[in-house]
DNA sequence: TCTGGGGTCCTTACCCGG
DNA sequence: TCTGCCGGGTAAGGACCC
């Protein structure tokens, strides 16, 4: 029935998560089209339940229009903490199945399912375990699952058959089965690039599995080949559980649109105050800062900056985040205030060191304070991110000399 | 009809030092 | 000393995803 399998990837999709939430913790809700999202000025649907789409709503729609479509539709705010406890329920479920589980958002992962046969069944019994799973956990949520030989593949699937659907795409027939599918569905083909490739000719993942790659790569540079590689169905990226958060944001699309300087003073405090909360809930420092402010005609605008010393204190933030305001040349008005976090590093368990590299350059390191208690185990990080022994030794040739400028702190 | 909030990744521009 | 080139690092912006 099927051949070889190379490898097992399986894809799970919650369906229309938030809503089907609202709708199992609310039994009056079931059966009723149902829009999740702020119902204020300028709010969007996050999440329209199946009974709202043959209405023609969607995820991102203006709610404003959402309502016009589906005047009947019950609206209910988002409560992201209660989304947030049931998805780490299904993430822990998913630990169950594979120690590789790579999480997309809140209602997706990829599980890692290479060489779990014996214990879970052949690809299709593994799916049906893994939707049963799921329902099991949640008192009846329902997901549409992919399994496939390659992350991108395994996806595509998921969403073949919604909602509660699975789809298994053995390896052998992959590339046929993605052939006819529009270049929409392509991963990183949104509404931009989705004409480039019409324009060149390219209508389906088959066109493109056909074109010339050094053309793709011509028009479409780092992208192209990605498009190229994934519509062969040889996708070679790995499951990967390890992912670490590169930084952590907050930002506002205001009821009116602002010019006066004080009133976006107020909002990026107000994020500051909630990045802040969030570093620390995770045990994490920002070395740099951002702030974002979007125009009323829609472009965005970002002033960017590194601490000078990494920080999870609200007050440093919001300090830099109003030095950053000030190197903006726009005045406004302005739609969204917002602030980003970013080279984000494990809070208390690195002190920085400037030091000099063999080439006598200064560089930014920081070294893991508890590698020093042992003094010769230290390990040297830099921006969060371990340096492989080689690179580090390249780096900083004399960690004792490293250490002595940390113990010294 | 009027466009959210959370992110990631890529490209381009520019500065700096050698 | 000036100029060009190259590479690394950083900043800004844009496209995309859910």
């Amino acid at each position: 029935m099927h051949g070889d399998w190379p490898r097992i990837v399986a894809h799970a999709d919650m369906d229309s998560f938030y809503a089907a939430v609202e709708q199992l913790d609310d039994p009056t809700l079931r059966g009723k089209p149902l829009l999740v999202g702020s119902a204020r000025a300028r709010g969007v649907v996050l999440t329209a339940s199946y009974e709202a789409r043959p209405f023609g709503v969607g995820s991102a729609m203006p709610m404003v229009k959402a309502r016009r479509l589906c005047p009947n539709a019950v609206v209910v705010p988002p409560r992201f903490e209660r989304y947030q406890e049931i998805s780490a329920a299904i993430m822990r479920l998913f630990g169950d199945f594979s120690p590789e589980v790579e999480p997309l958002s809140l209602d997706e992962a990829f599980i890692e399912m290479t060489g779990s046969e014996r214990l879970f069944g052949d690809p299709e019994t593994m799916g049906n375990r893994l939707k049963e799973a799921i329902r099991e956990a949640t008192g009846g949520l329902t997901a549409s699952v992919g399994v496939s030989a390659t992350k991108y593949v395994a996806k595509v699937a998921s969403a073949h058959q919604k909602p509660d659907g699975l789809t298994v795409v053995p390896p052998d027939s992959a590339k046929a089965w993605l052939a006819p599918m529009p270049v929409a569905r392509l991963w990183g083909a949104g509404a931009k690039t989705e004409p480039r490739l019409v324009a060149l000719g390219l209508r389906t993942i088959g066109d493109v599995a056909d074109a010339d790659p050094k053309l793709l790569v011509d028009k479409l540079g780092k992208l192209g080949l990605h498009f190229y590689t994934l519509a062969q169905a040889t996708d070679p990226r790995r499951v990967d559980g390890g992912r670490k958060s590169k930084s952590i944001g907050s930002e506002n699309t205001l009821a009116c649109d602002v010019r006066d300087k004080g009133e976006i003073k107020r909002h990026l405090r107000r994020s500051a105050d909630k990045i802040a909360r969030r570093l620390r809930a995770k045990g994490l420092v920002a070395c740099g800062v951002g702030v974002k402010l979007k125009t009323a005609d829609f472009k965005s605008l970002t002033r960017q900056k590194q601490l000078a010393e990494p920080t999870d204190v609200a007050d440093q933030l919001y300090v830099t985040g109003e030095e950053l305001l000030g190197a903006f040349g726009h005045s406004g008005p302005f739609r969204l205030v917002g602030m980003v976090a970013y080279d984000l590093a494990p809070a208390g368990a690195t002190a920085q060191a400037g030091l000099f590299d063999t080439f006598g350059r200064r560089r930014q390191l920081e070294v893991a304070i508890d590698g020093l208690a042992t003094r010769f185990g230290g390990k040297v990080v830099q921006r969060g991110e371990e340096l492989g022994a080689e690179r580090a030794a390249t780096l900083a040739p004399n960690l004792d000399f490293l250490d002595d400028e940390i113990l010294e702190d």
